[in-house]
DNA sequence: GTATTATTAGAGTATATACTCTAGTGAGTC
DNA sequence: GACTCACTAGAGTATATACTCTAATAATAC
């Protein structure tokens, strides 16, 4: 493998173990045995590295919340989804952790995150209306589902930030993609009163599985 | 005023300004035009600092939770405990954009941010119980109102971060108390299914107010 | 082979950061 | 006037951090 492809992945790997802040070049360069002279012959600097493993990011969730147009939305399909996004957000999970902080050091990010908000906020907004459409939930007016469509957005990109919160202990690393999961619990609970009569139980069964086994 | 309130004063204007991350005790000392180690005098390090202005916003949420048992809770009540909190958000906005971090750092702090959120989330419980007992919105089992509580805090909790990242520029100065407001309009979305017909106009009024003025 | 280019090591630098240490000052007490 | 004690100044320190510079080595092109 390419060093500057080492790079990223060793960077991305200490990032979510540790958070940004506490992860410096040299301790990405030392972690990879190569000197910081080699790291900075690769990246411009810290923010450069952030910037790619961002935008590799971005193309995992463009690529789960890509929405058919050419058939009717499953069950399956949006249990995809859900599991999709939670998947992404783990792999990526130092992101959110120090969102603000990393918009403010690069405003390309800012621009582009911005924009990929919006693309997964209209992505959230069409999977209801699809939804709907297939008799799933009932069909709501467009001021009503882009609310909605945030609300998921909120609960969904913290919810992370909340469990390791929540934790007692300091051990952030005990944190399971299990647990994770229980977001979809909490999306599914914002979905409850929409569903219809004829899809109500299923997925009540389904937001079952992902119940949180003890509420510590 | 005593130089030890000034410190804490100037370290919350300048967390909430810059963040946590960008303010160092130095710069606290020379925003004060007093030496460092008058600084270190009254405080044995920066997490102190934070942790007593932690302790602060916590008595000032307590108090605007205080949920009165005596009597039944009216619509205003609701408009009440929504602006106070956002309120309380604003005024310590710097605590929730370094959580994370601020949590790691100190033990202290994890527990009883821990214990703050289990109060925040039984009063919000607690809200919705009586909400329902006053016939504002239909009364759910136990289970779902948890649930829905989490969604709400969720909400509250991050919908400045979600203002501050939806921004275009970088002038998170820029962000206004009116803004963090529309976060009412979020909560109340969340609410709205739940209503019951005698009150749903009203609070469908009473959310119009918070609307954004424009998706931008 | 030779020239060129890509890659790497590793010492080094400027700056920042949290925090310490010593030497006071000034207001009140007896 | 001597003493105490809360408070303050300001220089200083150990460490860290992002990043640079030079020189060397490996890979590739011709």
């Amino acid at each position: 493998m390419k060093t500057r492809d080492k790079i990223l992945l060793s960077s991305l790997e200490l990032f979510n173990e540790r958070g940004e802040r506490n992860v410096t070049t040299n301790h990405i360069a030392a972690h990879l045995a190569i000197s910081p002279g080699n790291l900075y012959y690769h990246f411009r600097n810290k923010s450069d590295i952030i910037y790619e493993i961002f935008l590799e990011y971005e193309k995992l969730v463009d690529f789960y919340l890509d929405i058919p147009e050419d058939r009717a939305m499953t069950l399956d399909d949006m249990t995809f989804y859900l599991e999709s996004v939670f998947d992404g957000l783990w792999s990526y999970r130092f992101f959110h952790r120090d969102l603000e902080y990393l918009l403010d050091s690069d405003q390309r990010l800012r621009q582009d995150y911005r924009d990929f908000t919006n693309r997964c906020l209209a992505s959230i907004s069409r999977i209801f209306e699809k939804l709907a459409e297939a008799g799933i939930i009932e069909p709501q007016e467009e001021d009503l589902r882009s609310a909605m469509s945030l609300n998921v957005w909120l609960v969904i990109t913290n919810w992370m930030a909340f469990l390791k919160t929540a934790h007692a202990a300091e051990e952030s690393a005990c944190l399971t993609l299990t647990e994770l999961k229980q977001g979809i619990y909490q999306v599914l609970t914002l979905e409850i009163p929409y569903l219809t009569p004829a899809y109500r139980e299923r997925v009540m069964a389904l937001r079952e599985k992902y119940r949180p086994a003890l509420h510590d």
